[in-house]
DNA sequence: ACCGGCTGGTTTTACGTATAACTGAAGCAG
DNA sequence: CTGCTTCAGTTATACGTAAAACCAGCCGGT
């Protein structure tokens, strides 16, 4: 032992330790030696490895094998509880597979960080992106990687898989709540983002008013996702002419922690004088008095069915379109329409 | 063309197209053939991997240059808002480097995601741990690679450098706020976690007290990191034996949220009739009614401190140890204690 | 006695890049 | 005209692994 202890031993140092050649480290180490190599042999090998610490170069692995087991994960905010769950349960399906996972972008979404996978090709896999990180997609589509789209437009082109919530039925699970609790006048508080994902929140919900007589979109108002623009945007929502509505849809818990606040402010009770719905069911949600009533999105299984979804593809299967379902949680921020006993 | 068109160009190909060497095509796409190529050869270069869609097959440098731009960021969970911050900071800090950021582990801190970097010698340029993630530390650190530690015992071994948070000064200063409205009997909603940063927070709160005649810490409950186990953990300290605490000291802002809420099925008011405070400031602390009052950690400055450091580790600097101040930040969910007048 | 097949390996090659070492031509001073 | 530089490239090699192709015994069947 000179002074080479720093250096990393290689599968040759491994090799020549055992007394056998690199080949056969390789095939022992690969786990694919039944009927290649001697038992005997093979522990001397794992011996060795173990003596010297050996770890297989990944680097070298992938380059020969063209496989990274690396998937890229394209969101546009961690700090997005959303989409933390996401990338939970891609993760857990990831580590299932033995495969890592890479975020893009530096996550507020600015930042110039297109290079990392600018020359993807060879360090991934594949990539999974949410529909609300659109911007990032142009310069993925020409990396030529497999790619499952998220909770977008189950038709979107160039995408290998979908995975889809159901988020139409959400919002009109949240509608049906309503409307039988005797609701007629309603706002929505819109988030200003342009995404599939928010058209289907509002579309569902005009479309599931009309189907009841006397119900009415009465006040649209839109806000960036924080508190304080839900509060500002709850505010004109509950001060602007004509009747003020009774029930208050918002497109996220975050909005409607907003106009809980707003009507607080405005000395309105939540849920007496106005009722408040979610969306996302965040912890949030169950942190705020009263709890909301919110729809609960199953973003860890958007997360994992992703990344299953990116491991079909690269094993040769289908693409495939998932959808999964969401569901109310009804909670303390709806209550009956006071000025409307329900029963109609 | 023939069906040809699916292989991925190397550089040979576009070498091939352009009429010159491999080498020549690794000199102009690597940047650096001022005065070893012409302006006219490099830009026939340039044009040809245009044409061909060319990118750089990252496993094959990693091999040959023995960095990969890649640097591991090992926290508990980013569905903690905290980390996801310091994911956040970490990311453009990498972007502008150059660098990719992998995640571990699955990151509930369950799984078997061990794998992805057991191996990681080759993948990864160094490592960037969370304290919180002391588990997975074993594992890590036979990898042999550079470590950052954040927020963890400043005199940590191994690390090849550290991020700290003056987290006791934090907690003092909470504690003289408190004190400086007139309170004196204290309970302490602590973490069910066993971490350096909790620790702190209990040493200094309670040395804090200690140098004020009358003040007490009157009782400490322990609970998870949850709003659930801080409401129960919060109504036993408001309904223990003895005069109940007129201010309550959380952990995190979790738990003052579950402290708000055991307060109010009391009957209690925040803050007349008993001061919460909270830690962290994540975007829940505006979103609660009052807003809590609570320290600031500037996650995201952690995360780009440590991958700064990390960088400059790589790049043979001498190990560094950054402590990074937080401060208070008054809200509404403490005032002066009721039963004595402020002023002493 | 010889062929075929099995066991337990070894030799060799390829993956795509970066770069050290080399080369041929031109320029130019002496 | 010779010898030294500089320019503008080319040739050759190494990075560490996986796996295809090869090979030496040995055993059993005919």
């Amino acid at each position: 032992m000179t002074d080479k202890v720093t250096e990393k031993p290689t599968s040759r140092d491994v090799a020549r330790a055992a007394g056998v050649s690199q080949a056969t480290v390789s095939l022992v180490m690969g786990g694919k030696w039944r009927g290649r190599v001697s038992e005997r042999t093979a522990g001397a090998v794992r011996d060795a490895a173990r003596e010297l610490g050996y770890r297989p170069n990944l680097a070298a692995r992938n380059l020969r094998l063209g496989r990274t087991r690396t998937a890229l994960l394209v969101v546009p905010a961690l700090t997005n509880e959303v989409f933390a769950r996401v990338y939970t349960g891609a993760a857990r399906a990831a580590a299932e597979h033995g495969v890592g996972v890479l975020l893009y972008p530096s996550p507020d979404g600015t930042g110039p960080a297109r290079d990392p996978f600018a020359s993807a090709r060879a360090t991934l896999d594949g990539i999974i992106a949410s529909s609300m990180a659109a911007d990032a997609l142009d310069d993925i589509r020409e990396g030529g990687l497999p790619l499952v789209m998220l909770d977008s437009d189950p038709k979107h082109p160039e995408a290998s898989a979908t995975v889809n919530l159901d988020i139409a039925d959400g919002m009109r699970q949240i509608a049906r709540h309503l409307l039988g609790l005797g609701h007629r006048r309603f706002g929505h508080l819109a988030a200003e983002v342009d995404s599939w994902t928010f058209r289907e929140r509002a579309r569902a919900l005009a479309d599931t008013l009309r189907t009841v007589p006397g119900a009415a979109l009465a006040r649209t108002e839109t806000a960036a996702l924080d508190v304080t623009a839900g509060r500002q945007a709850a505010e004109r929502a509950l001060t602007g002419p004509g009747p003020r509505p009774t029930a208050l849809v918002c497109d996220g818990d975050v909005l409607a922690a907003g106009a809980c606040k707003a009507a607080r402010r405005l000395g309105l009770r939540v849920p007496e004088d106005v009722s408040v719905t979610g969306f996302d069911d965040l912890s949030l949600a169950t942190a705020l008095e009263p709890e909301l009533t919110t729809v609960r999105l199953p973003a860890e299984a958007v997360g994992e069915a992703g990344m299953r979804a990116l491991m079909a593809v690269l094993d040769g299967h289908a693409p495939t379109a998932d959808a999964l379902p969401v569901h109310l949680v009804a909670r303390g921020s709806t209550t009956h329409n006071a000025a409307r006993p329900a029963g109609s």
